[in-house]
Order: structure tokens, then sequence, then C-alpha cells
DNA sequence: CTTGAAGCTCTAGTGGCTAGAGGAATTACA
DNA sequence: TGTAATTCCTCTAGCCACTAGAGCTTCAAG
């Protein structure tokens, strides 16, 4: 059994958070010591890594909590939910790429600016009038 | 003088995220009608113009308020401030763009599981442990 | 047995809005 | 001029995923 602060070093997730992820049903309360402390067995250390490792990529919260229960085997169509899960969120890693990318240009071309004084930096300009750009966003 | 529907239709910003920025310092309090509604005048619309537009381009609040007090000429480096900001968010938003082009490569080669069944499918494999990606994130 | 680290609960703050309640002012039209 | 529809006001609370801090209790090492 695991105090919280080992979980929190096993884990790379901060004490706090793993509390909150108590509060938010991604993990279920633990048993406690005699004096009300939390102890976790090693499932929940995985639970955890795997939450630690969504995250890393960017699944919400809520995404993950539907992951894990698909990963205990709950539901039949599972597979295909977690492919669309993942697919959802490939697809909107992809379109914050894009617009990052628009604002990249726009960004590097006005940080181009050679004025040497206020009333000519191109970065105000721009950024009074998006007709001076070159594009959405 | 607009009312503040006008100044939103205008701008394209939403009435009580005009009312917000003032909150926040962004414009000034207006004047106020008789019954105690605002009042914009040219000046405030063109700052929010200004609002608007630095934020599509991803500037946060704070430096939007630097750059409108720069650009209003009240210190004298401020061409260099106006620069640096640009030039942080610039690699502040290149940073991004790397870290998500990541995650878009761990999230595309998991996708293409071909597996029928949970048990072996790649996305929860590779959710389970870091050690099957490919890089960092 | 003492001490210091680590744990507990609870509240509030972050950024940039957005939604809703409950009421007052304005505007359009008959 | 009456009235109904629309817009406006203030204030509070919610969103996401944490993070910080206060004030207290428990645990582990020496
Ligand atoms: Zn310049
Ligand atoms: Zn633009
Ligand atoms: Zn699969
Ligand atoms: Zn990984």
């Amino acid at each position: 059994m695991f105090s919280i602060g080992e979980v929190s070093r096993r884990t790379g997730i901060k004490v706090p958070t793993v509390r909150y992820y108590e509060q938010m049903g991604l993990i279920a309360a633990p048993e406690r010591s005699s004096g009300n402390q939390r102890r976790y067995d090693r499932n929940t250390l995985r639970r955890l890594e795997f939450i630690r490792h969504a995250r890393e990529l960017g699944f919400s919260l809520d995404d993950i909590r539907d992951l894990l229960r698909m990963s205990e085997g709950a539901g039949t169509p599972a597979h295909d939910d977690v492919h669309r899960i993942a697919g959802e969120h490939l697809r909107a890693v992809r379109a914050r790429i894009e617009r990052l990318k628009r604002l990249e240009a726009e960004l590097t071309r006005i940080s181009s600016c050679k004025a040497g004084t206020l009333s000519d930096c191109a970065v105000l300009e721009t950024l009074s009038d998006h007709a001076l750009c070159i594009g959405e966003h």
C-alpha cells in the first residue's frame, strides 16, 4: 500500500492532483489508514499512470473517464468507441496545429518590422487592422 | 455614441465580453446615458478592434494591455518592448506547434490499430505505457 | 518522546470568457 | 400616448484542469 506522496513520486502526478482525480471520479476513493490517510494499491497506481499518459497526449478528463471504463471491458461496441474518441481528438489536434500555423505565419511577418519608431511599427499597425494580414485566423 | 450592442455588432465582440474588458481595465469605463447605459465613442471602438485582432492572434489580455499602453506612446523604449512581447508570443506559438506535432504523430500512429478486440487495441496499450511511444511529449 | 515531514479538509484563484436571474431602460410601432 | 419587444443593467456562478494556501492532524525517524 502506498501513501499519496509515494503515488505522486511514482506517477509524476502532484499530490493535490491525485486528490482532484478522486473528486472527479477518475479513480475510486481509496482505503484509509487508521489516521484517515489515503492508502493506494497497485491497480490504482496503474490507473493513474494511464491517466497521466493520456493527459500528456492531450485527452480531456471526460475522454479519459470513458477510455478507462472501456478498458475495463464494460460495453460491447467498446473498441469502436475507443477509436472514435482517439480519432476525434486527433482531428482536434490537427485543427489546432493548422490554426497555430496561420498565427505563426502572421506573427513572423509582423515581427520582421524594421521601423525604428512606434508610429511605423508593423506590429502595431497590423494589430490595428486585420486588412493588413495575409490570411484568416 | 454607440450602445454596447452596437459596439458588439461592429466589433464582433460579445456584449458581456465588452463589459469584461472594461472590468479588466482594457478599456476605460465609458460615459453613461441618463438611464445608466454605456455609450461609446469611436476611439473606444478602434481600441476594441485592436483588442479583438490581438486576441485572434493569440495575445493574452496582459500582453494586450501593455501593447495598448505602448501604442499610446507612453514610454520611450516602447518599440523594443512591442517587439519583445511579439517575439515572446511567437516563440510560445512555435513551442506549442512543436508539442502538438509530436502529439499528432503519436495519435496518428496509435489510431492505425487494426485489432478487432479491446485487449489488443494499440490505443489502450499505448495509453497504458509510454514505453510504447516513439518519442517524448 | 520529540520533531519535522507529510497528510487531511476546505476555500479560493488562474484565464477568458459565458450563462442566467431579476430588474430597468430604450425603441418600435399602433 | 400606450404598450410590447428588445436591449441594457448588476451580480453571481460556471467552465477546464489544476494550483496555492490556511489551519489542523498523523506519521516516521532518531
Ligand atoms: Zn516594429
Ligand atoms: Zn489578421
Ligand atoms: Zn484499436
Ligand atoms: Zn507517450
